[in-house]
RNA sequence: GGCCCCUUCAUCUAGCGGUUGAGGAUGCAGGAUUCUCAGUCCUGUCACACGGGUUCGAAUCCCGUAGGGGCUGCCA
């Protein structure tokens, strides 16, 4: 029975590199039909805050990543067996292993204080611990009296090595690791021990992280041998770095997966993209997920070794993708708040209308937030025409009147107002005209929209409506006879 | 500094000793679709970090060098 873990510091937000872990653990295990488990790691009360949780939860539930055991936060119920779910709750499972290794020799008693420790530093600067207390006698310990200790892991001589499902075996030599702490002079447990003790009670059969831990998998992988657990498979997957392929920063506008969301971005995309960032499915040249098809083609095998930059235009190109697979119904509704955000006032437009906006405008949306641009026509009156597009296709004002007062006076006795009789009585005008087709219908779309680019001329035409359009003809007629007269 | 990981087009990558004059995707450029933009469909552009080996033969294996990243906390 498979069981992963995504195990956060709730210190902020849902990083997107979190949420590629979350991911690639969550893919694995539903691939095999296992369990994933969302494990808080707040050992570190100073850097824990409630909201930190909820904000990090509305990151995967927008995701669409639900997990199979996990914590109460908010409204939410604590969910599983092995609960609790929060580091901060277990503290007495965590202190009763930290001194079952110190009676069994593994854990020492150090009493160093912060000073002496600062005083041991390697060339480059960094402290190291030489061992002080490792050997200290029983004596000497009862000398300390009540003096503050932390305990540390006697690391053993030898060798530990990883057997990595991604980056093969790994050799490490013991000598390179420090007796470290595991247990806090105020009795908090520190991360290395609170992970294997986790990993072990909750039982975990499968660590898939980030490879920043490679270096910390061997003390855990000697936590587990003190403690006579099995191992449980690790795999350790590069990480996200930015566009300038730096680790991706915090601070960087993009780290928290909401941001994405904010610019208009669907999850479907995001998902699909981080999955590519360092996989690749076995059906080669294939890049389009949904995120079932995710769970059937993934497998850790084919996550590369190297890490990947976020390239910003490919996961627009792939949003755009998700947005065109999108039904219109579902557009329409992922739409409809990004056009309330902005003003846009949806309630007067019926939902069939506004299915039809969401569908004319389907095939040109990078992005959710694009509607704006693209729509606002619709909602609003033509208040300005764009200046470079004014003057490249109203150049003549006499002649657009005309086109304009004849393609009024067609339209205005069209029979029913809708894509097909529309284009037919701009034809119509055309041949009677004797002018190209462009010719007459990027100067109405400029009347009508005040843009010279947007969805389908008929398309918007028939939404707009008989009476918005010929008022803004009539109007349009009105701004070019007072051009002309200035002229 | 020490230890560990990584290095194929600008970017994400395929490739796991010969079938590769290195394939796909994004981007970019051009063409088609003559209502714009977008989309779609074509075409083009662009890479095996460097230096040594091993081998009949290397992007693929080995060793160096360089560059990038990670860890080196009573953070996780």
């Amino acid at each position: 029975m498979v069981r992963t873990r995504i195990a956060p510091s709730p210190s902020g937000f849902l990083h997107i590199g979190t949420a590629k872990t979350a991911l690639y653990n969550w893919l694995f295990a539903r691939k095999n039909n296992g369990t994933f488990i969302l494990r808080l790691e707040d050992t570190d009360a100073e850097r824990t805050d409630e909201q930190f949780v909820q904000g990090m939860c509305e990151g995967f539930k927008w995701l669409g990543i639900d997990w199979d055991e996990g914590p109460a936060f908010g409204d939410v119920l604590e969910k599983g067996n092995y609960g609790p779910y929060r580091q901060s709750q277990r503290k007495e499972l965590y202190q009763r292993i930290a001194y079952q290794l110190f009676e069994e020799g593994k854990a020492y008693k150090c009493f160093c204080s912060k000073e002496t420790l600062e005083s041991y530093k390697d060339e480059a600067g960094n402290l190291y611990y030489p061992g002080f207390c490792r050997n200290l006698t029983p004596e000497q310990i009862r000398e300390k009296g009540d003096a503050p200790y932390v305990l540390r892991f006697r690391v053993p001589e030898g060798e530990t090595v990883i057997e990595d499902l991604i980056q093969g075996t790994v050799r490490f030599n013991n000598s390179q690791f420090d007796d470290f702490v595991i247990l806090r002079a105020n009795g908090d447990p520190v991360f290395h021990l609170a992970v294997v003790v986790d990993d072990i009670y909750m039982k975990i059969t499968h660590v898939i992280r980030g490879d920043d831990h490679l270096t910390n998998t061997p003390r855990h992988i000697m936590l587990f041998n003190a403690l006579g657990a099995p191992l449980p498979k690790h795999a350790h997957h590069p990480l996200v770095l930015d566009e300038q392929g730096r680790k991706y920063s915090k601070r960087l506008h993009g780290a928290n997966v909401l941001d994405w969301r904010d610019d208009g971005y669907v999850p479907e995309a995001i998902v699909n993209y981080v999955a590519l960032l360092g996989w690749t499915s076995e059906e080669e040249n294939r890049e389009f997920f949904t995120l079932p098809e995710l769970i059937q083609y993934f497998s850790i095998e084919r996550i590369g070794k190297s890490p990947a930059r976020f390239d910003r235009r490919k996961l627009e190109w792939l949003n755009g993708l998700h947005i065109r697979h999108l039904s219109p119904e579902d557009l329409r509704d992922r739409l409809i708040p990004i056009l309330e955000k902005n003003g846009f006032d949806t309630s007067t437009k019926s939902k069939e209308w506004l299915t039809k906006l969401a569908q004319i405008c389907q095939e040109k949306l990078p992005t959710l937030n694009r509607i704006v641009f693209l729509s606002d026509f619709f909602f609003n009156e033509v208040k300005a025409y764009e200046p470079e597009a004014e003057a490249k296709l109203w150049k003549s004002p006499q002649q657009i009147i005309t086109y304009f007062e004849k393609i009024r006076d067609k339209l205005t006795h069209i029979e029913t107002w809708e894509h097909d009789s529309l284009k037919k009585a701009y034809e119509e005008c055309c041949a009677e005209l004797n002018v190209k087709f462009g010719a007459l219908v990027n100067p109405s779309r400029l009347a009508l929209t005040g843009k010279s680019v947007g969805p389908g001329f008929f398309e918007l035409t028939e939404l707009l409506g008989k009476e918005v359009t010929l008022n803004r003809l009539s109007k349009a007629i009105k701004y070019l006879k007072s051009k002309e007269v200035k002229s």
